[in-house]
DNA sequence: AAAAAAT
């Protein structure tokens, strides 16, 4: 084992380690880790919660009433608070209520809150009909391609994913491994890349957290207390998974620590809005799963806080979004030109409800022999999401607005229960819509990258909570986030891709519950008519007959070769590389549905690609 | 042309 001293030499940072402000002294090894991980973890997601509420950021968040010695700074406070109460409650983050109860924490809401979201996506089926409506998930198409592929899994059981990991999973109250959840995790278990896709809400975020988790626990010997212990401020996470918002980040790095709960592997989150300083002080308590923004985890690299060099897990959540052409550089910059192990060496997973063939070719650069994975929409049957599309003009757009809630006002079908999530082409007309809605008696919230941290975070816990039951978005809110109860999506603006308008419409309808989609549909949105009309096909929606008749107009028009940057995003997907290959390479089961279904729905010529030649080409 | 992502 490598000595202190050791080390201290193989510190590669460039500043002198006095030159940055040691507010916290040596503390010695068997009060950091011993009986000390939960106390952690608890202490540090106290931490997380607190971040925004905190009316003096900089310093640490104090409980109310029994202080007991809390608060001295999140760094000693933490280890050193805890283990005589911890025995005294020994259950805790698997039941919302005991988590948090005698931490009283300033901003219930905010605890409360993600705890009810991950229960209903845990299918804890006692909350008045939260849980993952499992029927839902019958017959679902799964498409999977690529060499030797491990088979799936009919349960959590018939996998060893670690003593502590399936104790969690019991305590999430997972009793069944979803479709997607099914699939992933043998594959990931077996160490292979992966390329999947799915509908977020279908359990895509265990579903590479399990194995991530896993796979360390197999390996370690827990590697993060090295950092804090050598004194080195670099922190070398194991894993590292990507989003492209920073709520998703939060919200991924939550379920991750529920996972990992008392497992000793630790988790931390670094993205862009929030003062740097916890972010890194967190980091300093050793990082094994590191959940970031491309942004805010560069700047750290550039600091010489974090190092990629011992990264065994990549993933990247919404990856087709990481991928186009406004992050792509980034994404790049920090797979390809940091000290990123290459493909081969690290596993690589790539998710993604909707996965283009041209961000198939690209994200290719990063796997290495990858599987792909394709599970259909949750209920494609049985029509989960009810899609409507009204033609409004821009100028009737408003009134109609209003008249929509007023009706849903009327049937009782709105409020905490039933939340309604608009959405809207710009951050300007997203702060109009909502004074608007506002001052017409609709409580409202926006939510849009123009808002500080603070903001936005305010903003989507009061919809979540229902104090807002309306709340009004830009794309920043399409991808990812796990909203409960959001009855209804409309598109007031549509968006000009349509995966983005599947991703947006995915908001509702989750966990196997139904929702409702309305789009509003106005001249400028004729490019978009085509892939919608297909889409809403393929979803058995009724396709009103003068938007089919707009299809026809725009199928063949101007806009036939660039309305798209790419073709083919859909509910699934298909592995682009099949395209050029033989059928033996790759197997759909059911054996019926899946396989012809895209080719018909729709057609590679409709977009203008010449699929044969570039999939070859670019494949072999 | 817009949105997101570092300060």
């Amino acid at each position: 084992m490598s000595s202190w001293s050791d080390s201290v030499t193989d510190d590669t940072q460039p500043f002198k380690p006095s030159s940055r402000p040691t507010r916290r002294s040596y503390i010695p090894p068997h009060l950091r880790t011993s009986n000390g991980v939960s106390t952690l973890h608890i202490t540090r997601s106290f931490d997380q919660v607190n971040r925004f509420t905190n009316p003096n950021p900089g310093r640490p968040v104090r409980a109310r009433g029994r202080g007991r010695g809390r608060g001295r700074g999140l760094g000693r406070g933490g280890r050193y608070w805890g283990p005589g109460r911890q025995s005294q409650n020994p259950q805790t983050p698997f039941d919302m209520n005991s988590k948090f109860d005698d931490l009283e924490i300033i901003d219930r809401n905010v605890v409360e809150n993600e705890y009810v979201s991950t229960n209903v996506v845990a299918g804890d089926g006692n909350d008045g009909g939260g849980g993952i409506n499992f029927d839902a998930y019958e017959d679902i198409p799964v498409e999977t391609s690529g060499s030797n592929i491990p088979p799936p899994v009919n349960s959590f059981d018939d996998v060893d994913l670690g003593e502590g990991l399936s104790e969690n999973i019991k305590r999430c109250k997972y009793v069944k491994p979803t479709p997607i959840q099914k699939h992933a995790i043998p594959i990931a278990l077996a160490g292979r890349d992966l390329m999947a896709c799915a509908q977020t809400g279908s359990g895509k975020t265990a579903a590479f957290c399990f194995p991530i988790i896993s796979g360390i626990l197999r390996s370690k010997q827990p590697n993060s207390d090295m950092g804090l212990f050598s004194g080195s401020r670099i922190a070398h996470p194991l894993a590292l998974i990507l989003s492209p918002t920073r709520e998703l980040s939060c919200q991924i790095h939550e379920e991750a620590k529920k996972f990992a709960y008392q497992t000793g592997v630790k988790v931390a989150v670094a993205y862009g809005g929030a003062p740097i300083s916890q972010q890194l002080r967190n980091l300093e308590c050793g990082v094994d799963i590191l959940v970031a923004t491309p942004g805010r985890l560069v700047d750290m690299i550039e600091r010489a806080r974090v190092s990629l060099s011992s990264i065994k897990f990549l993933a990247l959540d919404e990856a087709d979004r990481m991928l186009d052409m406004g992050f792509e550089p980034q994404i790049r910059r920090i797979v390809e030109q940091m000290d990123m192990p290459s493909p081969g060496v690290r596993q690589t997973m790539l998710f993604s409800a909707t996965f283009p063939d041209v961000i198939q070719r690209l994200a290719a650069d990063f796997l290495s022999d990858y599987i792909f994975l394709s599970v259909g929409r949750v209920g494609s049957s049985t029509d989960l999401i009810i899609q409507k599309v009204e033609y409004i003009p821009d100028m009737d757009k408003r009134r109609h607005l209003i008249n929509i809630l007023q009706e849903q006002r009327m049937k009782g079908t709105h409020g905490k229960h039933a939340l309604t999530l608009v959405f809207v082409e710009t951050k300007r007309s997203a702060d109009a819509i909502e004074h608007h809605l506002s001052r017409n008696g609709f409580p409202s919230t926006a939510i849009h990258g123009d808002k500080v941290q603070m903001e936005r975070e305010r903003a989507l816990r009061s919809f979540k909570t229902g104090v807002t039951p309306i709340m009004v978005a830009t794309d920043v809110a399409a991808r990812g986030l796990d909203i409960p109860n959001v009855a209804h999506v409309i598109n007031f603006d549509l968006p000009k891709d349509i995966d983005d308008y599947v991703h947006r419409i995915g908001r509702t309808g989750r966990a196997g519950k139904t929702g409702i989609a309305t789009a509003f549909f106005d001249d400028k949105n004729l490019p978009l008519a085509r892939s919608l009309v297909n889409l809403m096909q393929e979803a058995n929606q009724e396709v009103p007959p003068w938007l089919a008749q707009y299809a026809e107009t725009s199928y063949g028009s101007s806009s036939n070769g660039r309305s798209r940057r790419y073709g083919g995003g859909k509910f699934g997907g298909h592995d682009f590389r099949s395209a050029s290959r033989s059928s033996n390479y790759s197997y759909s089961y059911p054996t019926s549905s899946y396989g012809g279904e895209a080719s018909h729905s729709v057609p590679a010529h409709a977009y203008g690609y010449d699929y044969g030649s570039v999939v070859a080409n670019g494949w072999e």
